[in-house]
DNA sequence: CATGTTGCTGTAATCGTTTACATTCCGCGT
DNA sequence: ACGCGGAATGTAAACGATTACAGCAACATG
């Protein structure tokens, strides 16, 4: 119930015997200040119990202390982990991390509610939705390499962004139910318009015709990474005349409402069916039957994309400005797969 | 490429002409200035495209412009949709929503970090962990009735809070699978200490009793949350010599984790054996099979959350201080369980 | 001994708001 | 005519840090 008196940097000044320049001083760069005004200074904060105030600190140093995830829906557990690995990222830094979901709001809305109100430093987005105009104005004011794209990028701009192989996990998944005899495969794509959907899409056709399988036109299913989609996307499967004996998903939770559409219409996975993701998020180990994919490390497309944004932040400007990251993927053979 | 010049407060009023404390009047108490003046302000503020500093702002007001979300683990889906509510409860509001995992360290720190030195105004926290002397020492210095516990809250401590109905939930479970015919109900846990995992197992123990059903200490199998808990579990399951028919999981990864082990060795859920999650995550629709559970209302829950901090840092304090909110559940009956 | 150099430290201006207090203006009652 | 009250506005002092600049030893150099 006490109410606490604030401290000051004037009161650590006094009771160290120092001016207030050299406590900031003796902060911000320690080696500046001789060994026992060092110590004098230390020890009056300890005793003082003097917290630095951000505030007064932002205002003086004209910047936010703080950083923006733009996340394409919160409620999608696929984010979670880069989530994770940002946040870990800005550990240590003295960035704040915001989150923002654009599912609603449009993003200029709150680029603009952000970045011009000057809450912000930086951002890095996991939504490439968000673009046009709008964030061409902004990096027209200066502020485009404090912007960094993660998992989605902007196909015409040029912005840093940290990506996985799409293209490589496509060709995985698509040799590998070659190589278990699959001939007619078919895909359940992302949104329309989105990049990663493009990116799958068009590498997984390319190695269709490299290993002259045949297609169909009805084999590409226009999904949206969502659950529902997927389960939809089963019905049309069940209805078809030429049936796939695969299906490549664009992603897990696609491939869960498949599996699970594909199930209750009374196939078997993978007897009659072969279904393999893309992704690997946690719950795809433990799936029945456990789902084959394509693992992208997303806790690590996180980190990666901190580190980009604190580099541009923190280092000297314009050392990773633009720059792009290419993250590994990997096959994970599980029980969804099987021989056609 | 250009620089943006800062407009300032000053050069509304200049433009305006008027004086500064006018705009800034203007602005956070528009009916106290003249119709005329208010015009002009507003025109001169379109004109210069004029927006607030909020680091000067907030050295001013004294305060932080932000509020902190404790996640106890990021990479948990389940924590999702809660966030997505908390997020959008504080649409429209002029703080920023923060997030921090307390997965790596430890909750003392981060809310030195960030209560101590004023980086937030208030604390939504999901992680009831997060206790003790430290959060003791921050209630004592008056900061109290602008932390807010969701999902998760602490026994001893009246801080507000918004939970579920855990104890109806359970009840729900355990009445659905009686009435299914099953006497030999498990129930797989939450973590050792956790409110959650231990409103949820009384409860549940409390109504076996009440409807005279068998009880068995190995029935009572200790799990976290997890994927791999539930897994772990189905090991135990099926080694038991007096296996239960129906298992009632303290979680949905749980229950997943569970089925997916219980199927590996060989068991059909839900012929051989029922298994009821709790919390209804997306997914639980989808699996294989589709998940029966208790349903929380997850957004629900955030944006509750969010409001009782909204009022308690907006309106009048006291208002809303203290007060707890329980979010109904609903039986979502699905696929996992069957007949004894 | 004058002078320049080096290395710490202190003084005070500055960041951009909000707001307590002072001022001005105007109408109205006596 | 005078003073008074109240509304609208202006002036200037905070808020709490950082940092340019100045000052001041101590010390080496010529």
């Amino acid at each position: 119930m006490t109410q606490q008196k604030p401290v000051r940097i004037v009161d650590v000044a006094r009771a160290a015997g120092v001016s207030v320049a050299t406590v900031s001083r003796t902060l911000s760069n320690p080696d500046v200040v001789t060994e026992t005004t060092r110590e004098a200074v230390f020890e009056a904060i300890r005793v003082t119990g003097y917290r630095v105030n951000r505030a007064a600190r932002n205002l003086r140093m004209q910047r936010a202390g703080a950083v923006l995830v733009l996340v394409p829906s919160l409620g999608n557990p696929f984010f979670s982990q880069i989530l994770a690995g940002i946040s870990a990222g800005f550990e240590g830094s003295d960035y704040s991390v915001l989150i923002a979901d654009t599912a609603k709001h449009d993003c200029n809305a709150i680029l603009e509610r952000y970045f011009l109100d000057g809450r912000i430093d930086g951002m890095i987005s996991l939504d490439s939705r968000c673009g046009g105009e709008e964030l061409a104005k902004l990096s027209a004011q200066g502020v485009g390499d404090r912007i960094v794209f993660a998992c989605e990028w902007i196909e015409d701009a040029d912005f840093a962004s940290v990506r996985c192989d799409n293209e490589g996990g496509a060709r995985l998944a698509i040799d590998y139910l070659h190589g278990l005899g699959h001939r007619a495969i078919a895909h359940l794509t992302g949104p329309a318009g989105n990049v990663l959907t493009h990116a799958r899409r068009e590498a997984m056709q390319a190695e269709r015709r490299r290993l002259d399988l045949p297609a169909r036109p009805e084999w590409i299913i226009r999904g949206d990474f969502s659950l529902a989609s997927g389960h939809e996307a089963a019905r049309q499967i069940l209805a078809m005349e030429h049936r796939p004996t695969a299906v490549f998903c664009a992603s897990d939770m696609g491939a869960f409402g498949l599996i699970s559409g594909l199930v209750a219409g009374g196939l078997d996975v993978p007897r009659d069916i072969s279904v393999i993701g893309f992704d690997d998020i946690e719950l795809s180990e433990y799936y029945v039957p456990a789902l084959t994919t394509i693992r992208q490390d997303r806790r690590r497309i996180g980190e990666t994309a901190a580190e980009l944004l604190r580099a541009q932040l923190e280092g000297a400007a314009g050392t990773a400005a633009r720059s792009r990251r290419q993250i590994g993927v990997e096959l994970m053979i599980r029980q969804s797969t099987g021989p056609a």
